[in-house]
DNA sequence: TCAAAAGTGTTCCGCTTACACCCATGC
DNA sequence: GCATGGGTGTAAGCGGAACACTTTTGA
């Protein structure tokens, strides 16, 4: 079966920067490339949108089809869309962007569909990558860097309730820099999105943490209402 | 002549959202189909991107050829991709949408190829618009009045000369509010990069009026030394 | 008792805000 | 001389930044 138009068509993909966080750094999801071009080479994972298909839709798909990542409560937005001519080796492709953040530890990836393997890369030591995707990640990198500054993104990278501590390592990783803890303690109290859940840490090995959680509908509240964050 | 493809294809086509400002209102260049879909309905400036060109190229071809505009000194920034099956009633079409923001007395539009006619419409008063153009038209509305806060793009609205009072009645018209005469001086002026030319109004019935220039040299300088502006 | 991280208040400074009158010009 | 917008300074309050020690727990 083929299809035939008019007028040449560039073609159309998706791609998706997935970034996790762990104890230690800021990682994102790349898959092996299983097939040609840059068999062997480390990309975003993406494909191919399917005509009738919605663009977001489309990126879900390819993430879970080649890294088993299924993005639930993640969150997900529209990056960029890439279209220089020569980006991709074949042909004139056109890549739609998208960069989502998830706590890594909620996700267990598995290469399947056109990937030979897929597994998290810390974003300080990253591999060659194929076509254009080293400037696809680095966009992504400044917009989450710029973004989490004045909206609450970053607790998708976290577990549902979370420290203090880990937020505020989390903040620092992003940012690329210190910042005093009470400081920033009264800061994200005082949001008011941030609350108590009245628990604790367990089976950690020193004096146990108040664990915390985001509250969205509480933001959105605040949002109506014309406050603002800036961290 | 035709092309044939092994799989389907969404057809892929840039939209341009270009601002301009004159001493009441913000605006919006539009053009009046003159073929069909939605013959005879406004609509953003745009059509099909060619095989080989980039997006940016794209948008700017499009603009020239429907309304006659070239954008030179004008902002020009990526919106959006907009991909939902059902935006387009002939079939699956993909649109990158552009926003600009141009000075409107530097530009004269007149209609040309598929359009009926060309010209600029209050943002506070548009026609019905064809595929999901308004749409488009309230997420680029939406980035100019976030984004005008905290770069300097309000500029490219603005002749090279301006008065403070003009710059300010920009901003009070993006950001939908009245502002301060003395804070607002003090904090363009502080800001460093909206500089006195030395030069004041000709031809005014009243006092004339300092002018002033963006120097953006020194703002790319001031933004490399991590400098913020907050508006 | 030691190691490790949790948790907690106050002071100072700079920026934002509120606010009203005189000035220069053209008609 | 009058109408129109141009141009200017100060005081008060608030939020951000700097800064160090005590507490709790498990080992």
């Amino acid at each position: 079966m083929s299809f035939t138009y008019r007028y040449a068509r560039p073609a159309l993909t998706v791609d998706a920067v997935v970034f996790g966080l762990d104890d230690e750094d800021l990682k994102v999801l790349l898959v092996e490339r299983a097939g040609e071009p840059f068999r062997g080479t480390w990309a975003l994972p993406g494909g191919f949108v399917n005509v009738g298909e919605d663009l977001e839709v489309a990126a879900r798909r390819e993430l879970a089809e080649e890294t088993g990542l299924r993005l639930a409560d993640a969150y997900l937005e529209q990056l960029y869309t890439f279209g220089a001519p020569g980006r991709d080796p074949r042909e004139h492709v056109v890549s739609c962007a998208w960069y989502a953040l998830v706590n890594i530890r909620d996700h267990e990836v598995r290469a399947a569909t056109d990937a030979a393997d897929a597994r998290w890369w810390r974003v300080q030591a990253l591999p060659d990558l194929a076509f254009d995707h080293a400037h696809i990640l680095e966009v992504a990198g400044e917009r989450l860097r710029g973004k989490v500054r004045y909206r609450p993104i970053g607790f998708a990278l976290l577990p549902e309730r979370f420290t203090l501590s880990q937020l505020q390592h989390l903040y620092e990783t992003l940012l690329g820099r210190g910042v005093d803890k009470r400081n920033f303690r009264k800061k994200m109290l005082a949001l008011g999105f941030v609350v108590d859940t009245g628990e604790t840490e367990t089976d950690v090995p020193r004096r146990p943490a108040r664990l915390y959680r985001f509250d969205e509908a509480r933001y959105r509240q605040l949002e109506r209402e014309g406050f603002e964050m800036w961290v």
